[in-house]
DNA sequence: AAACAGGGTTTGATCGTTCAATGACCATCC
DNA sequence: GGATGGTCATTGAACGATCAAACCCTGTTT
C-alpha cells in the first residue's frame, strides 16, 4: 500500500498494458491522445516516478556526473570553485542530472577512482574543474570514450583538443583591469601574478599557465605605454599566499608603482593591506582576481569569473552530448568566456565609527 | 568482449552457477573453501564489479546518500564547510558510499528535493550540516523514516531528538580561548558575537542558538573574575561580516578590552585589522572561531573545529545504521565534540621586507 | 476479395543481481 | 536400511523498466 506505483500497476488500474504507459512518457507520439491523456492523468495522481535503478539496468545511463572536490587551497580563491560546483549542481539538477562528487588524495588516485566510479557507481561523464598542460586524466577518459567537459582549456600549444572545454578569458580580464587603471591616468601598474612553476595548493602544478595567461593581460594593455625594461620592473612572480602579495606590493611600490593588479584575490588582499598600512589617507588602486567574498568584504575591485555562465554552457554540453540523438555529430566545443571587471570604493575593512 | 563480466559470465567460466558466484561475494560462508579460491581468483583476475543497478534493483539500497549544498557564506566561514564535505565524501567512499550533492535556493525547497531525489534517485540516506531550532526538515525526515544524521544538534531545550547528531562544542572552544587569555593576565577579554536573530547568509535563521553558545563559553570563563556589568560591557553582538568586526573591536576598546574573543574568523579578522591599525607596534591579541585558511594566512589564533572528526562519527553512525544487522536496535547517537585552540604568533599579513 | 499499409497497442525477452526454495550428496544415527 | 541432518550448490522467480517484434483493427489498394 506504500510501495509506490510501477508501470505494471498503473497499467493494470487502466486496463492497458505497461507499455503503453511507457511509451506515455518516453514517446508520447506513439499513443493515442485519448489514451495518452487518461494515462498522464494517472501518472499526476498517483505521483509516479519511474525506478531510477530498474530504468539504469535497461538503459545504462545512470543520469549521474561526477566531479572531484579538491581542498579549498587557501579558502580565499576556493570560494570560486564553491560557487562553481554549486552553479553546477543547480543546473545539471533543472535537467535531471544528479552529481556525484568523490575526494582523492592526490593525481594518480583521481585515475583510479574514475575506474572505480565508472565500474560502481555507473556514471554517466564526468565534469574536470582544473586542467594543466598534458593532463593524463583528460587522456585517459578519451582513451576509454567516457564523456566529460572540462572548465579549464588544455593548456597545450594549439589549443585544439579533442574534449570539449569551457573557460574564462582570464588574458581579457587584467587587460580590462590594466585599462581601467590606464583610463584613470595611471601609467605605472604593478602586476602581482605568480612565480614560473608555482604549485597551487594541494601540490598540483597547473597555475603556471594561468598566472602567465594572466599575466599577459596586463603585459599586452601596458605595452604600449611602457618601454619592456620597465614592464619588467613592474612584474613580481610571488607564491598565491596574502603575506607574500604584501611583500609584492611593496616591492614594486618602490619600482614606482602607482596602481596594482594582481593574480589572485590572495594576493590582492595582502597588497592592499599593506599599501593601507604606508598610506593610510588615500592608499594606491589594487584589483583582484577571482571576486571572491572577501574582496567584497574589505570593498577591493575584483575581476570576477562568470562560473555560473561556465556552469550553464558545460551543461549544455553535456547536454547535447548525452541526450541527444545519437545520429548527431558531436564535435568538440570549445568556449572562452570574458570575465567581468566588478569596481569597488576600496573603502577596507575598517570602521571609523564604532559599532553599538 | 570489451563488455563487462556478470554473475553469469563468471559462472560460466567455471563451471559453476551465478548464484555461488554471488555467495562468494555477499556470503563467503555458504561456499566451499576450495570454491571459493576459484571464484575469488577468477573474480580478481576478470576484474568483475557488480552492476550497482542491478544490485540496487534487487537491494533498494543505493549506498548513495545526499548532501545539500549550501553557498559558502562569505568565503571565510564557508571553508569549514568545504572541510567538512571534503572529509566526509572521502571516509563515506572507504566504505563504499557515494555523496550525491544537490543545491536548492531556499529552505521549502529543500524538503522538496529530498522528496524528488528519494524518488529519482534513490538515495539511502542525508547528511544535513545544519540545524536549527524546529527544524521543518528533521521532522519531516523522521515522519518519513528517512535515514540520517546531522552535523549540529538540535537546538532544542532537552536536546533529546529521536535523531542522530554530532556536533561541536563551541562553548568548550570558546572557554577554552578565554582560559588561554586570563592564563596570560588578561581580564578584561571583550567578546564580539552575533546579535540575537542574526541571520547567517543564505537567510537562514540558524545562527542565534550557536552564537549564543560560544557566546556562554565565553561569559563562563570570564564570570569568576568579573561583575556581571562588566561583562555586559565587554559583549557587543554584530552581523557576521568583517567590517563589523573592526567596528565592534573599537566599540570594545573603548570600553575597556585588552583582548579580544570572537564568534568567527570574520569578525576576528576584522578586528584583528582594525587593532592594528590602533596599535601598530603591539596590537591586542585576538581569537577567532573556525580556524579557516585566513586565519592561518594572517597568522591569527584561532578555535578550530574537529570537522574531520565529526566526518568520522557520523560516518560510523551511517553504516550502524544502514550496514548493521537489521535486528540490531538503533538508538539515536549524541555526540558532542571538543574544539581545539590553536594558538599562532599574530603576524599579520604585513610582512616587512620586500619579495624579490 | 485478397493483399497491403499503418497507427495503436500488446506480448515476450532482457538488463544483472539477489531471494527463496529445492536438490544432490555424504555422514551419522537408531 | 531408512530416517535425519547438514553442507554445498543449483534452479526459478522476482525487482521494474525498455527494446523488439508481433498483433489487431480499420481503411485502402489491386
Amino acid at each position: 500500500m506504500g510501495s509506490r506505483p510501477t508501470l505494471a500497476s498503473l497499467a493494470g488500474q487502466l486496463g492497458v498494458s505497461r507499455q503503453t504507459i511507457s511509451n506515455a512518457i518516453n514517446a508520447p507520439e506513439r499513443v493515442s491522445p485519448p489514451t495518452l491523456e487518461r494515462v498522464k492523468e494517472l501518472i499526476a495522481a498517483s505521483g509516479y516516478r519511474p525506478n531510477s535503478a530498474a530504468r539504469q539496468l535497461r538503459t545504462r545511463r545512470s543520469r549521474n556526473l561526477g566531479y572531484r572536490l579538491f581542498p579549498s587551497a587557501d579558502g580565499i580563491n576556493g570560494a570560486v570553485m564553491d560557487r562553481f560546483l554549486h552553479a553546477l549542481t543547480e543546473r545539471l539538477y533543472e535537467h535531471g542530472y544528479r552529481v556525484t562528487v568523490f575526494a582523492v588524495p592526490n593525481d594518480d588516485a583521481e585515475i583510479e577512482a574514475y575506474e572505480e566510479l565508472l565500474e560502481t557507481a555507473d556514471l554517466d561523464g564526468f565534469i574536470l574543474a582544473d586542467t594543466r598542460p598534458d593532463d593524463p586524466r583528460t587522456s585517459w577518459l578519451l582513451d576509454r570514450g567516457v564523456p566529460f567537459v572540462t572548465f579549464g582549456r588544455p593548456w597545450t600549444a594549439d589549443r585544439s583538443s579533442p574534449h570539449s572545454w569551457v573557460d574564462v578569458d582570464g588574458r581579457a580580464g587584467t587587460a580590462e583591469a590594466t585599462n581601467y587603471l590606464l583610463s584613470q591616468g595611471h601609467r605605472q601598474i604593478g602586476f602581482v601574478g605568480w612565480p614560473e612553476g608555482k604549485d597551487l595548493p594541494g601540490g598540483r602544478p597547473a597555475g603556471y599557465e594561468l598566472g602567465r595567461d594572466r599575466m599577459e593581460g596586463w603585459k599586452g594593455a601596458l605595452s604600449p605605454h611602457l618601454e619592456p625594461r620597465e614592464l619588467e620592473r613592474l612584474f613580481v612572480g610571488v607564491p598565491d599566499r596574502i603575506r607574500d602579495g604584501a611583500a609584492a606590493a611593496l616591492t614594486l611600490l618602490g619600482n614606482g608603482a602607482t596602481a596594482f593588479v594582481c593574480a589572485s584575490d590572495s594576493l590582492a588582499l595582502g597588497a592592499s593591506e599593506q599599501l593601507r598600512a604606508v598610506f593610510p589617507d588615500k592608499p594606491p588602486a589594487v584589483i583582484g582576481f577571482d571576486d571572491t567574498p572577501v574582496a567584497a568584504a574589505v570593498g577591493m575591485s575584483s575581476v570576477s569569473q562568470p562560473v555560473e555562465w561556465v556552469a550553464e554552457e558545460i551543461v549544455g554540453i553535456i547536454r547535447t552530448t548525452l541526450d541527444g540523438p545519437a545520429t548527431q555529430t558531436k564535435a568538440p566545443q570549445h568556449l572562452l568566456l570574458p570575465p567581468r571587471l566588478v569596481l569597488r570604493d576600496g573603502g577596507g575593512p575598517l570602521a571609523t565609527t564604532p559599532a553599538g
